[in-house]
RNA sequence: GUCCCCAUCGUCCAGAGGCCCAGGACGCUGGCCUUUCAAGCCGGUAACAGGGGUUCGAAUCCCCUUGGGGACACCA
């Protein structure tokens, strides 16, 4: 049986180099095996996915220099590879379960199932669903959900013994049954879950080995246990370690940039990223670090993948990318810099801001040069961000909120749920309901903002320059800027 | 709290019982080169978490402790 394999983000937001590194092992192993590497949407959760967002993940998939040989742009012989056009599939799936006695209706209520929670909190036993429902006389549940009333299928977990898996890298690993909680396979819009959308699809897509990330372990049972309901054979399962922050924790956006977006505008070459990717966990030789995806392809060998913690250190980074630039010819040096930003797309954008400040052409670059800086130099400015009546550790607790709030401005801030666009008119009415809603003078932050983000209290108008620098930049900046206002002292 | 995973320099990796008083890279650092700064070259710094086993022999195998992490949603 030939290897199949496949990455199956979810479009919920921007492209996470976490997917790009599972991605790329995934991609090693397929290719060195002579298999099949597969691009599925799981898109399941319809309030949160979006095409924009499935756009940007492909997109950045390609540039980190990745193909899939199945996918929806692509397409193949076990499409559609998004999930949200394959929701019969699992509805009948599940109404499988229910029949065999593996599954049930479940008609417990938001309420309930917080209060829930809220007990099994303060009595700090096991959280989980109690089975309330899993006792209801199948004809009862057959009427209830004739009548429109809403419901949930979860899965009716065996309550004994133990489920036991072999992970490839780790081996066995095991869990006891009493532990797995009754998991919602269909949700109350007919959509699945997770774990079913993906069991059902690993097995229909013919998937022979599920290499995810280490935060998956904890589910896997439930997969297995599902396998085994349908009466089918489980993949193998291989569980990547997770890339972490300097503290060891799961890699986040807080704490480091997360966006392939980020690495790509801060100027990181995709083949550098790969590379760096790429030694998370695993290398090609006791003494050689630098390598293509070639290299990687014809060497890659799964067994010696590492189970360590990956911390994902920029510094390390950065030193392989200026290797690669050294590398490269003088033309595709320049090539790469007009692909970047010093193209006319960019230029066209940048030109408006700094020209009413040129002089000469030459000042394009004084006046502009922080559009392209990959690290802005804040070392003289620092103490210019801090207005007069308030302190260094203010400061920069509002630009982190600042932060914050322009990915997830609560509805007082007009934003609902989503995020606030990048351009001059929501920048503005978003940044003016902020000052008031933390009682700080707009040109006291406005000014705090256009230091850190271009090293200078002299620039082109704020939210433009926002809106060209781009959210990622945008971010690390404001972050960075905060972090040197806590060190100061 | 419960369950699970992990454990070599500050960081990323090498090490699959003797080749290891542990090797490479980043970082930091001394020097060379050089009008400067990088780059390059030469050198230094720095680790097998602790304790028990197994074995003639353990960084490598087993157990315990400790530490770190992850999961416990009608999110994936």
């Amino acid at each position: 049986m030939s290897v199949r394999v496949r990455i199956a983000p979810s479009p919920t937001g921007d492209p996470h180099v976490g997917t790009a590194y599972i991605a790329l092992f995934n991609y090693a192993f397929a290719r060195h095996q002579g298999g099949k590497f597969i691009l599925r949407i799981e898109d399941t959760d319809q309030t949160r996915s979006s095409l924009e967002s499935e756009a940007a993940i492909l997109r950045a998939l390609k540039w980190v220099g990745l193909s899939w040989d199945e996918g929806p742009d692509v397409g193949g012989p076990f499409g559609p590879y998004r999930q949200s056009e394959r929701v019969a599939l699992y509805g009948e799936h599940a109404k499988l379960l229910i029949q065999r006695g593996k599954a049930y209706r479940c008609f417990c209520g938001a309420e309930r199932l917080a209060e829930l929670r809220k007990q099994q909190l303060a009595a700090k036993g096991a959280l989980g669903y109690d089975g309330l429902c899993r006792a209801l006389p199948a004809e009862e549940s057959e009427r209830r959900a004739a009548a429109g009333e809403s419901f949930v299928v979860r899965m009716a977990m065996p309550r004994e013994g133990d489920c036991i898996f072999r992970d490839r890298l780790r081996g066995e690993i095991k869990f006891a049954n009493s532990g797995i909680d009754d998991q919602v396979l269909l949700k109350s819009d007919g959509f699945p879950t997770y774990h079913l959308a993906n069991v059902v699809d690993d097995h229909l897509m013919q998937i022979t080995h599920v290499i995810r990330a280490e935060e998956w372990i904890s589910s896997t049972p439930k997969h297995v246990l599902l396998y085994e309901a349908f009466g089918w054979q489980a993949p193998e399962f291989v569980h990547m370690p997770l890339l972490r922050n300097k503290d060891k924790s799961k890699i986040s956006k807080r704490k480091n940039p997360v966006s392939l977006d980020y690495y790509r505008d801060a100027g990181i070459l995709p083949e550098a990223l790969r590379n760096f990717l790429a030694l998370m966990g695993w290398s090609i030789a006791a003494d050689r670090e630098r390598f293509t995806l070639e290299e990687m392809v014809g060497a890659f060998d799964l067994d010696r993948v590492s189970t360590g913690e990956p911390v994902f250190d920029l510094v390390k980074l950065m030193d392989l990318n200026g290797q690669y630039i050294r590398e490269l010819s003088n033309e595709a040096l320049v090539e790469r810099l007009q692909e970047w930003r010093m193209g006319s797309g960019f230029m066209n954008r940048v030109a408006p801001l700094v020209r009413e400040r040129m002089k000469t052409l030459g000042d394009f670059m004084a006046q502009g040069a922080f559009f392209f800086l990959s690290e802005i130099d804040l070392k003289a400015s620092v103490a210019q961000m801090i207005p007069k009546e308030r302190t260094a550790k203010e400061t920069a607790a509002i630009l982190k909120e600042y932060i914050e709030r322009l990915d997830d401005p609560g509805p007082e801030l007009g934003g609902g749920r989503r995020r606030i666009e990048l351009n001059d008119k929501s920048l503005e009415e978003f940044s003016r309901a902020f000052c008031e809603a933390n009682k700080w003078q707009p040109k006291e932050l406005f000014m705090a903002l256009r230091i850190a983000l271009t090293g200078k209290s002299a620039t082109p108008p704020l939210f433009s320059t926002m809106e060209v620098l781009g959210r990622e930049l945008t971010r690390k900046r404001l972050r960075g800027a905060a972090e040197q206002l806590e060190a100061l002292k």
